[in-house]
This record gives structure tokens, sequence and C-alpha cells, in this order.
DNA sequence: TTAAATGCAAAGAGTTTGCACATGG
DNA sequence: CCATGTGCAAACTCTTTGCATTTAA
């Protein structure tokens, strides 16, 4: 059984067939799948699977914090297992890999800045467009 | 003649009675208006001005760095004139409306956070989502 | 059993594009 | 004048939805 489908299953939520596949795909995904792509995997898996239902699934996954969805900003949702902890992400924007990372430092200081505009931070999304260091000597 | 015409003037764009009435648009937004809102205001000064013609202008723009894309996650760019200085933006998720703002530490530290992932920081994206202080109190 | 999930195809929203016509430099 | 911009409508991409059918609990 998949990490994600266990955490499904403590949700309570009805594991159907096409459910526990979808579910597996994103588990075993160590990139950031479109619909699409989750459909495309989940198929090689069980034919019996439409992009109607990924969509759905995705969706009923994502309101039970079971997967995150992002926006790389190239017009599709992506989707990514909810990892134990948060992390932001560093596209390279030679070969479009995501790199996740995380700062502490960063964190805290998004949280004063929402502050000292009289916000509650509630949430955030923090991309970073780099190129190798090898290749940025002009 | 409207900031973001005679930006566009400098590129050396060919300035047509529509491309005018758009930058005019942009430069007296103090919002953040999508294609779509970009169109009716325009329409507002000048009925000749179709959404195609909308989408195309804004798309040279941006390319002539006259304007700034954004995406707010909610499924549709949105638009503001270049400024002179780069800044973020904070969401408030009750109102929708969005809030600018520019902190020097963060930027320094995304700055590092790339270089320590071996990258060269080329751009960023960083957005907050809160709630007003006022209505957080629970 | 039965409320909920699925597949299909159609509908939406946002954006782009082909083509004939209009226009700025 | 003529390369470029425009309007219109059709096309395209991603996502959602209505409805008849299937399925998990």
């Amino acid at each position: 059984m998949s990490r994600v489908e266990r955490l499904c299953v403590e949700k309570g939520l009805k594991m159907t067939g096409q459910r526990r596949v979808i579910a597996r795909v994103l588990s075993d995904a160590k990139d950031h799948p479109d619909a699409n792509e989750v459909c495309r995997r989940a198929i090689l898996i069980d034919p019996h699977i439409s992009l109607a239902t990924v969509y759905r699934t995705v969706r009923v996954f994502e309101q039970n914090e079971v997967l995150e969805r992002h926006d790389f900003g190239d017009g599709r949702a992506r989707y990514e297992e909810s990892g134990s902890q948060h992390h932001d992400h560093l596209i390279n924007i030679e070969t479009g890999r995501v790199i996740e990372f995380h700062n502490d430092q960063i964190e805290a200081l998004q949280k004063l800045a929402a502050k000292e505009l009289g916000f509650h931070l509630v949430g955030h999304r923090l991309e970073l467009y780099g190129i190798p260091l090898e290749t940025s000597e002009d």
C-alpha cells in the first residue's frame, strides 16, 4: 500500500481501484506531474482510468491534504505527495527541472513581512528561477 | 501621453490607436487587471478594441518589458505597468485584493539560497497569502 | 443496498491563431 | 506603399460537469 493510499485511508476516503492506482502513481513520482501525466502513468498500471477521474481524484486528495497542487506558471496544475515538511521550489530554467528546498530564515521573514503589512500569513508561494552556476559564467 | 506609451515609443513599438488606449489603461490601473478587464476598460475609452488585440498587445508589451505579467493562481494572467522597482505581492484571501511590498532581506536570502543549491538566481516569484490581523483572532 | 465514484462526451474558461481587411510610419 | 496590426470567429489547452452506469462499504 502506497504512502498516499495510507493517508487516504486514514482520512476515511473511499478507496476505489482507480484511486489506489492514482495514489500509487503520486507516491512513486519523484517529480511534479500534471493531471495528464498522472493519467498516462496510471493507465500503464490499469487502463480503466479516465482523465476526468484523475482531475476529480486529485481535487479530493488535495482537499484532504493528501497531496499538494502547484502552479509553476506554465498554465497547468502539477501535483506532488504532501510531504511531511514544507518546502519551496527552485526551477532550473535551462532544463525545467524542479528542485525542492527549505529555508527557515526566509519563512520567518515572510511571516514578519506579512505581519508588518497587517496580515496573518496563512500561505505562501516562493519559486526561484535559476541557471546552473557553471553555465552562468559569462 | 501615458507612461506606458512613452516606454513603448522608446522601444520603437508601432503605436496604433488601440495600443495607445491599452497603454493608457495600464498606466492608469492601480490594480492588476486581467486581459478581459483591460479590454473592458479600453472599450470605455474607445470601442474599437477587441479582446484578441488586448492579448496580442499585452504579449508584445511584456516582451518589451513595458509591463509585467503575473499569475496569482486563479487561472488567468494579470498585468501591471513595469515599475521602476521590483516588488512582491501579498494577497488578502478574504477580499482578493493584492498589496505590493518589497523586502530586501528576503531578496538577499533568496539569492543566497539559490547559490547554495548551485544556481545563479535570474528571477523569482514570491506571493504571501494572508488574512487581515483583526479578523484572524480566533 | 445505496451513496458515492466513474467514463464519456460535451461544456467552460482563458488564450491563441488564420485570414481578410485596415493602418501607421 | 506595404509591413504590421486588427477584428472576427474558430481552434486549442486545461479543467469541469451532466448523466447513465458501476462499485465500495
